[in-house]
DNA sequence: CCTACCGATCGGTAGG
DNA sequence: CCTACCGATCGGTAGG
């Protein structure tokens, strides 16, 4: 029994695992991507097994469900709005606001935000897809939220004033914004929307 | 051939063609109603004649494409709005503003306004029913500037200095929170959305 | 308005 | 990871 443990399992077994999480991740950016265009659901295990040039019961070596797969896009999506949005340093309001925009702007995914489009597809529905986008809404507004909290700490000039109302307040109105912003621009495919949205932004800090 | 025009073709002709006017319509008002709830893809040929008790091919005697119907659908939802939320009469801004939060909050579509939801379901796609969903986006932002430019020019308190900004920016800003406020209700579940949208509205007219 | 049908695609499984 | 298959549903048509 011990040899067991002794047998070069690390190697035949490691390596696999790892190159299996690598073409998961590759699956669900592709996902995501699709996603951002089309919708969630239209974003069918077919469509994807093709686009990712593999057959249909291939996905399903990496997914158990299209839920499932659906849970694990919104799981990757959110990890790049991270990457781009909320972590890189400077967290000032204003540059947090810019980047978000700019998130936008720079089509991050190509469709626009997903959480957006997947948000509304799935605002009516019950289950544990409708309850992870809501969740994503909520972690975004609470990230404008502590933004604005924590520039009101730091004594900042407008910024104090700004919490002093309501940091709550203040983030739905920031948060309203840059969703319009995003929807503007992806329906009228006008560029104007995140003019809007800019002018909004400094009207509100103001 | 003059006696043709004598027959009673109004009685044989006109009668059913009221019917199915009226059956059209209640076809319509149906889709409207599905389509708010789980976006307008999801409304299908054979689920909507399921609804209606009626077969497939029976409501191909109405629309001549899902498509067609798409778009009717659209036009239903339109008049929908505009009756209750652009023509009651009063055109101040305060007041189309409360008739339209209002519209929301008392769910005149089961699963809200359906041009956000249809709206970004098609954000990314081209053709006839994008186009519509833009020009419906466009024509409520317009109504929006509208009241504000009318609101300015009768020398209303408030008003006047919101159009002296800019009142297409004010009305961005205003149909921003006006649907946020919806998106949020639907995601969330949260009427405390509406409290927030009209919090923001209060700070947009002061 | 109906029944009956078309080819395509859906999510998912069997068996390897 | 594959082929081959399942029942269900899709948009749409034929023929009446």
């Amino acid at each position: 029994m011990p040899s067991e443990a002794s047998l070069p399992l690390t190697a035949t077994v490691r390596l696999p695992r790892v190159r299996g999480l690598r073409v998961r991740g590759q699956i669900l950016t592709r996902a995501a991507e699709l996603a951002s265009i089309d919708g969630l659901d239209q974003v069918s295990i077919g469509r994807l097994a093709t686009a990712m040039q593999m057959s249909k019961s291939g996905l399903y070596a990496y997914f158990t469900s299209k839920e499932d797969l659906q849970l694990a896009t919104i799981d990757c999506a959110w990890r790049v709005f991270e990457e781009h949005v909320l972590q890189p340093g400077d967290d000032a309001v204003e540059a947090l606001l810019e980047r978000w925009i700019s998130y936008y702007e720079r089509e991050i995914f190509p469709g626009g935000c997903l959480f957006v489009t997947a948000g509304m597809e799935f605002a009516n529905r019950d289950g544990p897809v409708h309850d992870a986008l809501a969740a994503a809404l909520e972690r975004q507004v609470a990230a404008l939220e502590g933004a604005i909290a924590r520039a009101g700490a730091a004594g900042d000039d407008d910024a104090a004033s700004l919490s002093a109302t309501d940091a709550g307040q203040v983030a739905f109105e920031l948060h309203a914004v840059l969703t319009a912003g995003n929807q503007r621009f992806r329906i009228s495919r006008d560029a104007a929307a995140f003019a809007h949205a800019r002018a909004a932004i400094e009207r509100l800090l103001a």
